[in-house]
RNA sequence: GGUCCGAUAGCUCAACUGGAUAGAGCAGCUGCCUUCUAAGCAGCAGGUUCGGGGUUCGAGUCCCUGUCGGAUCACCA
């Protein structure tokens, strides 16, 4: 029985019994907790239809309800709002149906197929804690949109071409002496990355040199002998040079192997991977056929436009004047080879930083007018930045959080409260350890994850490494708990039987409240897609962690003697506990049976 | 300067998309472990929802205006 549906299908009928008319649109909100009922009737809007106040609307209605329908017990009325009390059997309806669910929060396949687009970072250094929120998110809304029936292809633009792997390709060879992630011991990523860093030190250093001889910043910034090495390696790249291209090779695959290791540590993954020196070429011919189209324009230095002014925007480069390709013929490329891989999808998502939303609104336009009707299906998932309380992030100052490094310390935390509390008593080595890996990991993800995508948010490394209050470790301990009610019921060789729980004659609010927020989650969900946010997700799972130790903490359950209310309360614990471990697995966060 | 986003308790975030007396967590203060896990529960305290107008039965939410963050407007990615 579906609750929601068929107490409004009660309402519109009494409506028509009382005036005649049915509603366009009901509004049913949960009751305000200071008042009796669970479901609460805005009667506002229906004075139209009633010719009479909200209250004696809502009186009529209640009263109707309460006369003819089978769900509704009682009612009561504050100003317009009409509270409605259902019947307890409908309650034990509603959870013997929900318990009866095998695969409760995993909707039917629907037949549609969307892909999702996350990470995408540079090659030339590791990932830190923007990347983090990124990752989560995509890969959450990807398992999101599983939950709700569709067919997910996970995928990322691996941007390994242009400048910036350049910079540290020339700094290694000029610095580096032969240095490997095995010679020094350095993950591939990380060692790449000390070389972007050493071109930046190095380039300083030359400047400086340069304008003290005469040169302006701007000219200087060119002419430094490393900066000219960056740019020849890519001249070199870009026509092919063998030795260029094993080195870029070379140093890409430490980079791969560096990402792999992290991403396999951060529990993401991908079902396809698109590189950018694959799809530039793609997007230049496309550029070239817009041109001969009329879509975009030729300047008399050779470079290609495309002209948005019409929409309100700038006119917008695709292709230098030297016939390279811009980040836009790129992305103009990669979108048209994706749809080109995967006919069936009805939309692509991309995953990107909110700094690049004018780009993406120009992305999609261009597509559109390139004629591909799918353009209207692209969304750009844009997110806010992470903060840190010392201010922004930036690279070049070093004062970034570095992904591998944070995972390692909130981890240690892990280990370090989970040991203090004595929680490793009953585990092996290797189970604890798995235990701490879990509970660090989850703290983060769901610290990043709680907060709207949209909105930025500030990242602070005390308040994240906590385990209490609205953590995702308080999730997780409820799932142990009830882990542990689970493992006694079968010892005591209790089988959940929901015939018999239909047996039970009276239910505490508290279970009430409980089986109400179960009964939600299918709605999260689909709301949550709508929105991309597992936020959403992440604000339900807590609402059900909570009501449910409430309800632990005020009854006891194996001091019941009546059988049918010890197998209600088995099954209700039962059932949070499925609720839990999908919603943590949509946020990509695993639960442990103990800890 | 143009465009877009944001501003809610000391701090970090919610608020069912216009509904009732704006809710949580952290921090502070009180209680509760001989019972199924106290990483928990119950309670106290904490608010002019940035200011000012407007729209209506009703505004944190919509409109106008001002103030203060921020992002973006590259032949960078």
């Amino acid at each position: 029985m579906n609750i929601d549906l068929t107490l409004r299908e009660a309402i519109q009928q009494q409506l028509q019994n009382l005036f005649g008319k049915q509603a366009e649109q009901l509004q049913i909100q949960p009751t305000n907790p200071e008042f009796e009922g669970s479901h609460t009737l805005v009667c506002f809007s229906l004075t139209k239809i009633s010719g009479k106040n909200p209250e004696d609307t809502a009186k009529l209605i209640g009263e109707a309800l309460v006369q003819q329908n089978s769900i509704v017990a009682g009612f009561n009325v504050v100003k317009g709002f009409l509270n409605l009390i259902l019947k307890d059997n409908a309650w034990l309806q509603v959870l013997q149906q929900l318990a009866s669910k095998t695969h409760y929060g995993q909707l039917p396949k629907n037949g549609k197929e969307i892909m999702i687009e996350y990470s995408s970072p540079n090659t030339n250094k590791p990932l830190h804690l923007g990347h983090l929120r990124n990752n989560f998110l995509g890969w959450s809304v990807a398992e999101i949109y599983k939950a709700n029936g569709y067919k997910v292809h996970k995928v990322q633009i691996i941007n390994d071409r242009g400048i910036h792997i350049c910079k540290s390709m020339a700094a290694w060879k000029l610095y580096g002496n032969g240095e490997t992630p095995k010679t020094s011991g350095i993950k591939g990523d990380h060692l790449v990355g000390k070389y972007y860093v050493v071109f930046d030190k190095q380039h300083k250093t030359e400047m400086q040199a340069l304008i003290s001889k005469g040169l302006t910043e701007e000219e200087a910034q060119k002419q430094t002998p490393i900066m000219r090495e960056a740019i020849d390696m890519l001249r070199k790249w870009e026509y092919r040079d063998p030795d260029t291209l094993q080195l870029w090779k070379t140093m890409n695959s430490w980079v791969y192997a560096g990402f792999d290791e992290t991403y396999k540590k951060m529990g993401v993954d991908f079902d396809k991977l698109y590189y950018e020196s694959n799809t530039f070429l793609l997007g230049k011919e496309q550029v070239i056929t817009g041109l001969e189209k009329g879509v975009f324009f030729k300047k008399e230095d050779g470079s290609v436009w495309v002209d948005l002014t019409s929409d309100g925007l700038d006119q917008k480069v695709l292709l230098r004047s030297d016939g390279t390709s811009v980040y836009m013929t790129q992305d103009i490329g990669t979108a048209i080879l994706r749809f080109h891989d995967f006919p069936n999808i009805e939309g692509q998502v991309y995953t990107v930083g909110n700094e690049q939303e004018y780009h993406f609104k120009v992305l999609f336009l261009i597509l559109q007018k390139l004629g591909y009707a799918w353009a209207k299906q692209c969304y750009h998932l844009s997110y806010g930045m992470v903060d840190l309380p010392t201010g922004k992030m930036k690279s070049r100052e070093g004062t970034v959080v570095d992904a591998d490094d944070l995972i390692a310390e909130m981890v240690a935390e892990a280990k370090t409260q989970t040991l203090e509390l004595g929680k490793t008593d009953e585990l092996s080595q290797e189970e604890a350890e798995q235990l701490f890996q879990m509970i660090g990991l989850g703290a983060l993800k769901f610290f990043l994850l709680k907060v709207d995508p949209k909105k930025r948010m500030l990242f602070d490394p005390n308040e994240s490494i906590q385990l209490q209050g609205f953590t995702g470790p308080f999730i997780q301990y409820t799932h142990a708990r009830i882990q542990a009610i689970l493992r006694k019921a079968n010892q005591l060789g209790i089988e959940i039987n929901t015939t018999k729980i239909g047996e039970v004659t009276q239910l505490e609010p508290i279970e009430k409240t409980l089986i109400f927020v179960l009964s939600n989650f299918e709605n999260k969900l689909a709301e949550a897609a709508k929105d991309y946010s597992p936020a959403i997700i992440a604000n339900y799972v807590y609402e059900v962690a909570k009501t449910y130790n409430q309800f632990y903490q005020t009854i006891s359950i194996f001091q019941e003697t009546d059988p049918a209310k010890l197998q209600l309360r088995i099954g209700l614990s039962k059932l949070v506990a499925h609720v839990i471990k999908k919603s943590m697995h949509i946020l990509g966060i695993q639960v442990p049976e103990r800890m």
